[in-house]
DNA sequence: ATATTATTTTAAGTTAACTTAAATTATAAT
DNA sequence: ATTATAATTTAAGTTAACTTAAAATAATAT
């Protein structure tokens, strides 16, 4: 499969997941290409028994395309944990050249880098990883910053985002995954939220809270 | 610049060095394509002066060429240089993934895998890593097995193949990078060499002892 | 219900990287 | 030196992955 295919089938994978909207026109804004050109290659796809496609509706993929979405993800994630285990890289970096790796993945390399690190569930960035068949571990019971109540504690387990300012900030402020937290205040009407991190305080705005992801400390 | 371009490039960096030959229809057989692809390609990296192109002659890479050959040969030998440290992969295995890998490296990345192994100079064939510049440690006096003198011992310093069954036979008989011999018999009617290596004796002819180098220990 | 606006599709065209077939030029053989 | 052969180039065409502009359809607002 061509590089072109492949971010195709994840772009389905991921607006379908992340906000419930497949419409040709979400796909090609995030792909940064023309409505025009997602059409043609829909139509295509859908001829390889990748996706479903129906003129107007939006895109769906076939069990073969979730598979497949599921794989590049896969290779994007261990590449991720690969380059944060071994070199001093930022989340942002470590992204930025996972998402060009990924597609020059054999399933074989795959697999070693998963052995080497100890076929981990998570990525740095404390996204699931899925195994060799497309299996995610889903007992993630995390809930957003937003979400949370002051007075208690709890663990970081997933900064959803691929911006570099906000990964900066993060690692200036020690906001990582696994690391632990206290939300020392719930602005309700700022929709802000204030936490305490190695004896700092900081308060976030709901930019920040809703893609932060953690667990209660019990 | 694409996949096409860096192969098209390297394939006469490599094809000066170890032919020289850098005929079109000679790059057109290495890269697997036709001649009147070569000749296209040819005119076009002529143009943004990757090399020196004039009808019925070789090809000749610019020093920008030759820069660029350099530094996509830096990153696959890198590649193949991390692959072999971390995971259990044979010297195929590692060229196979490497060829895929070097297009998708950033400098960046590039400079962080060097520093990670130690700034190698070979990799695990005994090819030369070029520096971030394209210097390359050319204090090789390693001379192929073939022109070797019985009762010598050398070290194994180069491999000097992209051939599956050959690394597969080096593999199994212990014949690795830095490895230690002595050759124990040059039969010159039939071009075989005889050596011994971790107590086994292992006879050779003419297609392995001219591709496999060596160093004389002193 | 109809008009306006937004989205999606169709149609036609472009570019990179190829192909095959024919024409040209170089090389080798007598 | 001429001819046969081999290598290279030119010409024309293909495919994947795009583009823009126009046409068709869907969604929304009054």
């Amino acid at each position: 499969m061509s590089v072109a295919v492949e971010n195709f089938i994840k772009a389905i994978y991921k607006s379908g997941k992340q906000e419930n909207d497949t419409s040709t026109g979400n796909i090609a804004r995030k792909l940064g290409i023309s409505n025009a050109a997602v059409t043609d290659m829909a139509k295509k796809l859908a001829s390889r028994d990748l996706l479903f496609y129906e003129k107007y509706q939006s895109l769906q993929l076939t069990e073969k395309g979730n598979k497949m979405a599921l794989n590049i993800i896969r290779k994007h994630r261990l590449w991720e944990a690969l380059l944060y285990k071994l070199f001093d890289m930022s989340l942002h970096e470590i992204h930025r050249e996972a998402e060009a790796l990924e597609h020059q993945t054999s399933d074989y390399l795959a697999n070693k880098i998963s052995y080497y690190l100890g076929n981990p569930k998570f990525d740095p960035h404390g996204d699931p990883i899925p195994d060799e068949s497309g299996r995610i571990t889903t007992d993630d019971n995390s809930i957003p910053l937003s979400k949370t109540e002051a007075g208690k504690s709890y663990n970081i387990s997933r900064l959803m985002s691929d911006d570099r300012e906000f990964f900066d900030f993060c690692a200036l402020h020690g906001l990582k995954y696994g690391n632990k937290i206290m939300v020392t205040n719930q602005f309700q009407n700022n929709k802000m939220t204030q936490i305490s991190i190695n004896y700092n305080t900081i308060l976030l705005n709901e930019d920040f809270t809703n893609i932060i992801y953690v667990n209660e400390i019990n």
